[in-house]
DNA sequence: CAGGATATTGAACGATGGTTCGAAACCCTC
DNA sequence: GAGGGTTTCGAACCATCGTTCAATATCCTG
């Protein structure tokens, strides 16, 4: 006979609930940073969030949930950037660069040190899933950009998907080295590295343009996330 | 009264162990790259080295041990690259553009998946020094190319550290999704994200220049490494 | 073939990790 | 202030991890 799993442990609903989960994301993402993710433990987690370990269970099933859970966001809003970059009427140029000073911004202003899309490797196999496929939606997002750009002549012919993760690669690196106190905000890095980025793919005699940068996600547009 | 330190345990030497070492850190670059730096125990390492984890403790004292020698043998390779770069007569652009690849090739084809210099910040304090030196040392080499490049008015003026920063991290983002056995070998991925990275550095109107890449520092310079 | 140095094993230890759980504390509402 | 839901604690559990070590196998040399 087939016993049935266990009731779900009762795990804490409505803002309130949603509201310190943010807090204890804000505080592993910290920790993760410094200390790289199997460096930390829900113990040291749980007091960076003022809290107890054993405390940090109603709110996450598991160290996985949690992961999972960071890394959901950090893509949610890398891909709601990524869609107002493609809907958006500007030249390629100018949408891609304006994409990859969203992205720093996204991993190091809104979300410190957050390991975004970053450690998926370190999940399970099942969680993983989900989260390669809001990846390649994003990813998605850069060859499309390129495409674009190769096919109006802005850019120069480039293989789109080496071209996306040179760029990606540039850009998720800064988590390992921004530092918020710094010299430089966020949004400085990341017109720098646009600009790097996206002359790199200019065809010759093309000047670079750019769009102005406006605010992040988080007051955002109004068009809802997907579910 | 002091008592003293243990005898030190005695580590294996000569040059059957070194080989020993060479598996050893092969074996243990392909499984971080997989499962993560942390993620990783020493009986898996072991297992996929062939051997005991007992026996790993033969040839290395400690985890600590195994990661640091694991990045000393990569950033020794990077700088003797970045050392003949430096040392070339060629213009600014060719040079960097070499080094670029050959960072590419050392980290994925000589070393494959090898950290490099990925994840100091595991290691303990004492460890930590002598390595963060070397890097220091590799991202200075970029700094002065790049530097060179902007006073020769082959590159736009730029921010030689950002810049660095983000030459480095498209390169280094490589281990994370280099596959040997796909569609692409390390010199030519090199190749490509060389074009764009330094290109991305160009004054306008300047064309880009490049060197021929050789062989690899395996059989590389008669210059002997540093001590 | 003997015998010592070199390699390798497998079991064990202590520490730490993620996780569970019953009980206490807190916070509302009636 | 009694009572029920929500939240928090703290101790304990068990697996795993890095590590040690005495014993054994293997290899080379005389």
């Amino acid at each position: 006979m087939v016993r049935n799993p266990p009731p779900p442990r009762p795990e804490a609903s409505g803002p309130a609930a949603d509201e310190r989960r943010g807090q204890i994301l804000a505080a592993a993402s910290r920790l993760f940073r410094s200390r790289g993710l199997g460096g930390t433990g829900m113990r040291e987690i749980a007091a960076e969030a003022g809290m107890t370990a054993g405390n940090l269970y109603y709110y996450f099933g598991s160290k996985d949930d949690l992961l999972a859970f960071c890394q959901e966001v950090s893509l949610a809003d890398l891909n709601a950037l990524a869609r107002r970059a493609v809907a958006h009427a500007a030249r390629a140029d100018a949408r891609l660069h304006w994409l990859l000073v969203g992205h720093v911004r996204v991993l190091n202003e809104l979300h410190p040190g957050s390991l975004a899309h970053l450690e998926i490797e370190a999940l399970p196999e099942a969680r993983r899933q989900p989260l390669l496929a809001r990846r390649k939606a994003y990813e998605h997002a850069f060859h499309q950009l390129i495409d674009a750009g190769v096919a109006a002549g802005v850019f120069r012919p480039v293989d789109a998907s080496l071209a996306t993760l040179a760029l990606l690669g540039a850009v998720n690196w800064t988590v390992r080295w921004f530092d918020a106190s710094g010299r430089m905000h966020a949004d400085e890095v990341g017109r720098e590295f646009a600009d790097l980025l996206v002359r790199g793919l200019l065809a010759p005699g093309v000047e670079l343009e750019t769009l102005a940068d406006d605010a992040l996600s988080a007051d955002a547009p109004p068009e809802a996330l997907e579910p």
